[in-house]
DNA sequence: AATGAATGAGTCTTCATTCAT
DNA sequence: GATGAATGAAGACTCATTCAT
């Protein structure tokens, strides 16, 4: 009838419809749960109709793993592209990972995957594997090379890299699970400001990590080039 | 003959069940979540029939919220009674009370509770404040006056308390939450053991506490006075 | 022990145990239905705990029927015996009849038993032939004799008996149906006085029975012999 | 390209089940009492699925209620209406309105509706209030307005209406609750014609309420003027 | 005989899913 | 493709009934 419309407002519609049934099912599911949350509420917070979200996935169960295949994968990837290319001290390292994780992935709507994660591993077991395969291992690789370069710059002290990762990575989980619990009810008292909690544990965490007497951490902070070593 | 109490085993059930339906609701709700806990299968776990349940809580969201009542009575009291009795340095207290919280609670299906908490708090608003009231602001006080009191005796520096508590207590949550959820899954690859974890995790963020060049921490550990003022 | 007591207290109330129960029940029948009533609520009215109901009646089902059976037994039989013995005008007898009947059963909890006949006639279809034996046929025998016989005294003028003798009745019964319904409301309105509303409706109706010309009826209520034929 | 209503089946019959869900609860609620009928029975005649009902009625009780006010809405509506517009005598009047009623309530489902107020109104509360305003007062002062019509016109004698009102309307109300009660039980004996009861009720009544020596009111039946004043 | 703890069939209600329009 | 009316399996909760004490 006319020229052709590159691409028509409703299939512009009908191509963005996956995401945002995701979108609000990773709402829905984290705010609620994935049991009480409906599948109508789903397809109404997207803005459809209760049969439209079973032309895009065929049971709530599909949904749910589809939202958590969306949401991890691309968790780590950044984290390991920055710290392939960074030039500091592993300090510095470490609060600029931590910092662009929160703005990328904690300061967003994804941080509630990890809600979703912890509360449905038991329900769906396959999760297990996935989250393992997917997140843990390849976070735990980046943080345990992060560490080690490190130690074998002399910058920090010799420690249990499996144990130590996780020192620095569950204060990362928790803010994000906080966020979607009590930060999720109005008026619970001071909440923390992410940043500056991110700032203060990484801090902390590191001077715990440093080898005795190096005592001015904060002083070095600032140099862009590695530790030279101590004469 | 004797004053043997006469009470009969039907009665002794009796006054066992409201704690038997609460251990079996307790696992289930960790377990599956609430929604997803089907109210019979808590009877069923706690060897009774489905109506008897309740005979003892009046529905299953009374149910939750005694589970809940139950499990976060007393989580701080006992942290309270160690850390003003205690003699040592603040670095051997917190060890301490990690380790007495991780056999208390931790390593107990009690631990649990937090994955609850997590989970239902959205849906259960006054868990929020519960939660605040009776577990996060007595928690947050101990931890605070455990670590004024270093930073007071000049054994740890000066920091933001409010967040420095958080990164204390963050990844001991982490670790009840790791065990109900990853942990739960059969062999999902090396867990950690929470001792040694706990041992490491303090030892890594007092390091990190210390007042500048106070470089030899672990020579101080075995000492039962406070730190003598350096001369 | 002690010189046998004619009867003890226990076997006293034992005794009256069916009775009080039966009581019971037809009381929350009538106010509540008898699919509405909890059977531990009869037992609770009656004083006793639930099992001792059935020691009593082997059912719900049995219980209805032994307060329907003991409810409707003599419903009929005082009346029968009072017009067999009365000498008065056909109007006399029939207020008589009526202000008896209200004292001995309208004014009685045994009036809601025709509640519970309407009620559950459906549900136990031999409620119905009961009542129809026990109750309607005999009933309406009662009166159509009285009607036939002020007939053929020419007090009355030859009227259709069958439709006649409800016309006397059902205001009867909706007056007992009445006070288990909006009279047992508070507060619902001016409720009537049964004695003066019976008076009414006995005048009233027997006014429409006399034979034409018959126009001082209230004139000769006092009288005790029955009306002289006109010559 | 004419007008033909595009209404589909599909929206035909969506519009008609709240209608016919009504019709089917009427139904089985007179026959079985609200307690005792089941939701899915309801669901079940009017030929849907049970969870269908619930997209009408958000619960049975909500059901109940509808019903009660879709059958008590318009009871008294046209008998004012015929009452305004009469112009015969007061006996005409009232047969008029008694056989009319009849037809349009009495001899409709909507009959039930008494089995059931009676029924209910000691657990619906509310009910009584709304049958008392919607019908009982209306009601009574239809047949009051008509009773004191007839005095004023000297056809009939000075009585205390509200008492004389029920004479006239407890009868009728009886011969509904019959229908569905004993009337409802095949093969339960000779049941009265309506018609012919309501004739020889209304004849009776009317007699009773004549003016002293006014012997000859059947007479007087076919005439269409108010009955001239005796000279 | 009396009790009341326990049972489990039965009922109301919800909600994931289907499918005619 | 989209819709939302309809379905019926599933789950919370009730209550008549049993039976150990």
């Amino acid at each position: 009838m006319s020229l052709k419309a590159p691409v028509s407002a409703r299939q512009r519609r009908k191509e963005a419809r996956p995401q945002e049934l995701l979108d609000a099912a990773l709402e829905l599911f984290v705010e609620k749960g994935f049991s009480a949350t409906r599948s109508e509420e789903v397809a109404a917070r997207a803005g459809v109709a209760k049969g439209t979200l079973y032309l895009y996935f065929p049971s709530k169960e599909d949904l749910l793993k589809a939202v958590v295949r969306e949401n991890l994968g691309s968790l780590i990837a950044e984290g390991a592209d920055i710290a392939g290319h960074f030039e500091g001290s592993t300090q510095e390292l470490l609060v600029l990972l931590m910092q662009t994780w929160w703005e990328r992935v904690g300061n967003t709507q994804a941080s509630g995957i990890f809600k979703i994660i912890i509360t449905e591993m038991g329900n769906f077991p396959d999760f297990a594997l996935f989250y393992l395969k997917e997140v843990m291992e390849p976070g735990r690789a980046l943080f345990s090379s992060v560490i080690q370069r490190g130690i074998d710059s002399g910058e920090l002290r010799p420690v249990n890299l499996f144990e130590t990762v996780h020192v620095l990575i569950f204060p990362m989980l928790m803010l994000c699970l906080h966020k979607h619990s009590l930060g999720a009810c109005a008026g619970m008292g001071p909440l923390m400001d992410p940043h500056s909690f991110i700032k203060t544990h990484v801090d902390v965490v590191v001077r715990g990590l440093l080898v005795r007497g190096d005592d001015d951490a904060s002083a070095r902070k600032k140099s862009t080039k590695r530790r030279p070593a101590p004469q």
